[in-house]
DNA sequence: GCTAGCACTCAAGGCCGTAGAGTGCTATTG
DNA sequence: CAATAGCACTCTACGGCCTTGAGTGCTAGC
């Protein structure tokens, strides 16, 4: 009992830290000896070997096997990432990189937000996935039936964040572009200003009987506005997949098969980043911490960003647990506050 | 030159459609006497060994080594689709999900599309890729300027497909409703029914000056404009890369990487689709007809399916050149099909 | 024209043995 | 008494070697 447990001493912090951080480079178990040779510690690889049996009794390292090295265990990764290691800045390369691509993206809020998982993808060289804007408190601005055919036309939704939604429909007699209108600015001065989340489709059916909408409009209507409310859980972009292949880890197929899988169902993507959107912050999850058992092996770096005063999403960079914690950090915290500038700036060159 | 090159003898036929069917269930190369046990073949292996070195010669099998068994060239596949496999019905439950499925996924189109990709994706075991629908000859429908703020608002431009394309814009002035208004009417006289990819940004200069609408506003509109037009090239939605990873053949990770290069580029997904767009009808390409290096193990099934009277898009299938052609073939058409159905009834139900 | 038999080839897989990195323990030292 | 040097021990990775077995082409005979 000789050391007040969870407080390393400035000796076994250093040691730490470099495993990990020799870890993180190299993906080979860290021993004594190599630490001594390219890491000026002052003292033998003996009493580096001491300082990681007490290291591992912590909790801090593991062993894979009897005669290997030692490699961080979730606790190492984390005490590193909240305590040892040194916050890395961008590189002006990054930055500029990261300004020019999201200068010349679309201005369509889709298309830039794919852009942006691409971007963050390449240079984070791992899986980067973003989740687009969302908003508590989106709120109805217009709705606008349009004709397209004698007998087709659109219904469209447009929020705070834009177009919210649109369906197509058909009716079985000639539409009349006089009653689309009067139908849109009936439905319009009745949910002006509203919350998304409260247009109750029994309000379209008021407004529809009186202005004698049929059925089709009526339909066409409803439908277009659930799918605006159904739209806080929209697509996630993903981007990078195949960068995690260099990595070692992944040679096993069967991970890489779940995670591909994950990916693209994306219902446990949402609860990784629920946090970062929570506290508006950086958010680091290792290995466990992801709260899935297909997905011990791997850390997720999770930095919200803001549209507007009262939109946020996420970016977020999946790699293996053995990431780069310090550049993917800075990565997604830069890419994060350029998109945000970007996006209050709407108005383009 | 007993034989015609290029007409093969029934015998030589049956041996070719056996190997070829062996190869795709097993993914081993197929040798005689496997092929004399399994098969009903009523000869010898001796008299097959005879027979596949003819077909060897006439290049549509392959030896990997000199004493393994034969795998099928891109010819032998070829000859295989063209000539020698029999049609496949779908299965009657295959034939249920694919329209259960599809007739309770969304009315919004970009979903719908995403919804049927990760459907093929899971029938066919493979990696799946939807193009949405496009049609050269896009109609301008209608353009909208909408008030969201003091100074906010978004241009939304629709077009026989629906709504292809929005932009936000902000002001350093406070905008008027009815300068929004007024401008929209404008811009809907000048463009009303002319094709898309006609329509010049010169031409919203001057309904511009006429209107007295400032650079704010112009500008918005132009971006709205010159991103519909662009949207001859939308994104392709992709599902199903996970499934490639159980198939023998992409245990070498490079090729996987480069696959899911291709895949998130995209690039190269069109020049694959650019034969079934032309002849409206089911293409399937083999290995090299693929035209990349990168894919030359591979083959893609893609069938067109239609949106509305002028409006195309396509279903494909990705996987490995050893690819059940029958079964994939069948569920490509089936599914594109269903979906041309559904989307022709856009009043739902 | 088909088949049986035979000698030959080659990749895959199992089985060593060795090299090398790393460990824990103990005796020794400043 | 913390730090070190020395030592015996452990375990994986790797390369070489051999065996196995599937498959082939060729030739002689039916």
């Amino acid at each position: 009992m000789r050391d007040d447990p969870g407080v390393l001493d400035k000796r076994k912090a250093y040691i730490l830290a470099t495993v990990v951080y020799e870890y993180i480079a190299t993906a080979e178990p860290v021993g004594s000896q190599t630490l001594t040779q390219k890491y000026q510690l002052g003292v033998s690889s003996a009493t580096v070997r001491n300082e990681m049996a007490e290291l591992e009794a912590g909790g801090y390292l593991v062993q894979p096997h009897t005669s290997a090295g030692r490699i961080p265990s979730d606790a190492g990764y984390r005490e590193y990432v909240d305590r040892l290691m040194e916050p890395e800045e961008l590189s002006s390369e990054d930055r500029r990189r990261i300004r020019d691509e999201l200068r010349d993206a679309s201005h369509e809020l889709d298309e830039l937000v794919e852009s942006t998982t691409r971007l963050l993808g390449r240079l984070s060289n791992n899986l980067a996935f973003v989740t687009k804007p969302y908003q508590q408190t989106e709120t109805f601005k217009h709705i606008q039936l349009i004709w397209l055919s004698p007998r087709t036309g659109v219904a469209i939704v447009v929020t705070t964040l834009g177009v919210a939604a649109q369906s197509l429909f058909e009716s079985t007699d000639d539409l009349r572009p006089d009653d689309l209108t009067r139908f849109s600015n009936a439905l319009n001065d009745r949910f002006a200003d509203r919350q998304v989340r409260e247009v109750i489709d029994a309000d379209v059916m008021q407004v529809a009987d009186r202005v004698g909408a049929d059925a089709n409009l009526r339909n066409a209507v409803v439908t277009a506005l659930s799918s605006a409310r159904s739209s806080e859980r929209p697509p996630i972009a993903a981007a990078g997949a195949q960068n995690l292949l260099d990595q070692p880890e992944f040679h096993d197929l069967r991970k890489l098969r779940s995670i591909l899988r994950i990916v693209e169902e994306q219902k446990t993507l949402y609860q990784i980043v629920a946090d970062a959107m929570a506290n508006e912050s950086v958010s680091v999850k290792i290995g466990a911490e992801l709260g899935s058992e297909e997905l011990t092996d791997l850390s997720v770096v999770t930095v919200p960003y803001r549209f507007g005063p009262h939109a946020m999403g996420t970016l977020s960079i999946l790699g293996p647990r053995r990431m780069p914690y310090g550049r993917l950090v800075a990565l997604a915290a830069g890419t994060a506050q350029t998109l945000s500038e970007r996006l209050s700036d709407t108005n383009g060159r």
